[in-house]
DNA sequence: GTGCGGATGAACT
DNA sequence: GTTCATCCGCACT
């Protein structure tokens, strides 16, 4: 297995990009315990041009500035105030795509995910929604604007590739503010897969 | 400086 | 189906 090389993240098609990242193996290590899980969810946000990200209209924050960056970083924020949420930055410098992880399966280190979420068994929502696998993975916004290659937080190809009858598109969860921009297809799941989240569709 | 509300999840009724 | 935990980013004064 490897990791993803910059060249992958560099995709200017944001919805290709978050296609290609079901199957792939998102990986953390937080005080040297290791986790990691196959991406089985994801959302595209399709900077300025797209009502549901926060880089519409190009704002340029100090939140939202990871987005501008290289693609091959990570952009982690708190989301009501008690959720971190891992998103994978992509696309060139100045163009603020992102693609949010939604569900991954666990994969490894599952004893000190359990121990995260507080859980005694493995069960589909330990890391089935955003929220759910930033704490089970341990991401909090110290891992924000991490470099993808680097030792805390990556994501390995391990050449799985799913067909596309095994891939579903329907419309982002919990963007309703994002007026005709709501209903845009851009969440991909794995068909049939338990760590996908509730709206399962 | 103030006020509003969110790319959620879990525990309720 | 409804409620609420719990913080800070962001827009506006």
């Amino acid at each position: 297995m490897s990791k993803l090389p910059y060249s992958f993240y560099q995709n200017t098609d944001v919805n290709d990009l978050a296609v290609q990242l079901l199957g792939k193996l998102l990986f953390t290590r937080v005080n040297g315990e290791l986790t990691g899980g196959m991406i089985v969810e994801t959302e595209a946000y399709n900077g300025v041009d797209d009502k549901a990200s926060h880089a519409y209209g190009g704002r340029f924050t100090d939140r939202t500035k990871v987005m501008y960056e290289e693609g091959g970083l990570s952009y982690v924020y708190l989301c009501y105030g008690i959720h971190h949420l891992f998103n994978v930055v992509t696309a060139s410098k100045g163009t603020p795509h992102a693609v949010l992880i939604r569900g991954i399966e666990p994969f490894e280190g599952i004893d000190v995910m359990l121990r995260r979420r507080n859980m005694v068994s493995l069960k589909p929502n330990i890391t089935a929604g955003p929220g759910a696998l930033s704490k089970a993975l341990g991401i909090d916004k110290c891992l924000n604007a991490k470099d993808l290659l680097g030792d805390e937080v990556w994501i390995e190809d391990n050449g799985l590739v799913f067909n596309e009858d095994q891939i579903v598109a329907s419309a982002r969860v919990g963007v309703d503010y994002a007026e005709d921009h709501a209903l845009l297809p851009w969440r991909y799941y794995v068909k049939g897969n338990k760590f996908v989240s509730k709206p399962n569709k």
